[in-house]
DNA sequence: CATTGCTGTTAGATTATGCTAATTTCCAAC
DNA sequence: GTTGGAAATTAGCATAATCTAACAGCAATG
């Protein structure tokens, strides 16, 4: 677990959430990612590889390596860590802590995290829904584009692409899109290429790219509503 | 207000802790304190003169400009709130704070700044006694160095160099020399080049040169251990 | 099959940060 | 005033991180 460069540690997580999302990790993908030439991609990976924390697999997709793996890991937890403090005890509006956190994710010392953490009482899961690492979201969950009109949904989490974009952000606040808040899924319009809601904060509409990204659990109908009133 | 690398704040904050300390500003000082070589400060005082952040008076005087001095204050400011946040609110010792207060410094964003002191309530002193920028120490204050055998005095501040020593820190937290503590001054011996104190915690022996960085504030006899029982 | 287009790589440069070794400056003590 | 030693500077390098321009590789498409 040797130091690296807060460029060494935006890699190495940015890596992990292509992972966990499912998205092949390729090194143009980082390049978009990060807002990096591609040459200077390459030329880090390069030197990630030679540091054992990426492998890259004969189909040009970069593995991380268990060291690179265990890295990552902890840097979405630090990040996750301080989204939640910035929220929950700063008060710092959940849409906006992104930014903030990428920032202290890469300042906070082993004992830091520790005692953050237990000040916070050990959170499971960031503002945005995400799970730290090790944590999973439930069984049952969909992306809201899996979601059929009619279905009640509550929020799990706000994919963390979504995340850089605050403007975005804003407007899914306004409309109440935050985890734990149900809405009725109205309809999917292919022309319009969106899907509509409703809730009890009024009715919204989202774009099928960011429904993509939005992951829901189905709330049964006798239980609607029971828990965010 | 330009955005400074972490190395430049660091130039910028050691600049800022030699001028409130009275110090000559001079490249070896930075050198040694910053654990460089000479050649690599000189390079980045030459970069931080062309940034229009510190200038070189004849005599090699190294002086901050308005625009590096408050910058300083703002690295200042967000170390001494980290560490004041990450002793009173996360529980580390006073004693090591710094060292990880030293890293958050140059991750915070200003709206976190903003509600970090909300939060804690807009502290005035760090957990060392040191004054946030625009806070001063009461004028009565002296150095321990300066106090004479027979006084009472309560510990107000442990000067920053110290902070560099936790091991040091760590006696100096064994014996309770710290801010708001009493000690008695018994005597100053010349020979041994130290000082010895009594407190209710038991005594202690300080070398000058630690005595010489720590302030305090004469108890007068009648108001002894009237505040810290 | 040849063309287009994305991806990956090379080449060539720059800036910040750092080092060692060598030199220059300059003050202070003989 | 010559010498010694500390401080500053120069020279010469190295590495990380970036960029643009140019080129190579391969796969899908017409």
């Amino acid at each position: 677990m040797t130091e690296h460069s807060k460029v060494i540690e935006e890699y190495l997580l940015t890596l992990y959430k292509l992972n966990r999302a499912g998205e092949p990790a390729k090194a143009v993908t980082l390049a978009n990612r990060l807002d990096t030439s591609p040459p200077t991609v390459h030329a880090t990976i390069l030197r990630m590889q030679r540091d054992g924390l990426v492998n890259v697999t004969k189909t040009k997709e970069l593995a991380l390596t268990k060291e690179g793996q265990s890295i990552a890991e902890d840097i979405a937890y630090r990040h996750n860590l301080s989204e939640y403090f910035l929220c929950n005890t700063l008060g710092i509006p959940w849409y906006e802590v992104h930014q903030h956190a990428h920032l202290l994710e890469h300042a906070m010392t082993p004992m830091v995290v520790e005692k953050l953490a237990e000040f916070l009482g050990k959170p499971e899961f960031c503002p945005h829904g995400t799970p730290m690492p090790g944590t999973e979201l439930p069984e049952n969950t969909i992306t809201l584009m899996e979601a059929q009109p009619g279905m009640t949904v509550e929020v799990a989490m706000i994919g963390e692409v979504l995340e850089d974009s605050v403007d975005l952000m804003k407007i899914l606040h306004e409309h109440k899109v935050m985890p734990g808040k149900q809405h009725k899924v109205i309809e999917k319009t292919e022309v319009m290429r969106s899907i509509s809601l409703e809730s009890k904060d009024g009715p919204s509409s989202l774009p099928f790219h960011v429904a993509e990204k939005i992951f829901v659990i189905e709330i049964p109908k006798d239980k609607k509503r029971s828990i965010q009133p």
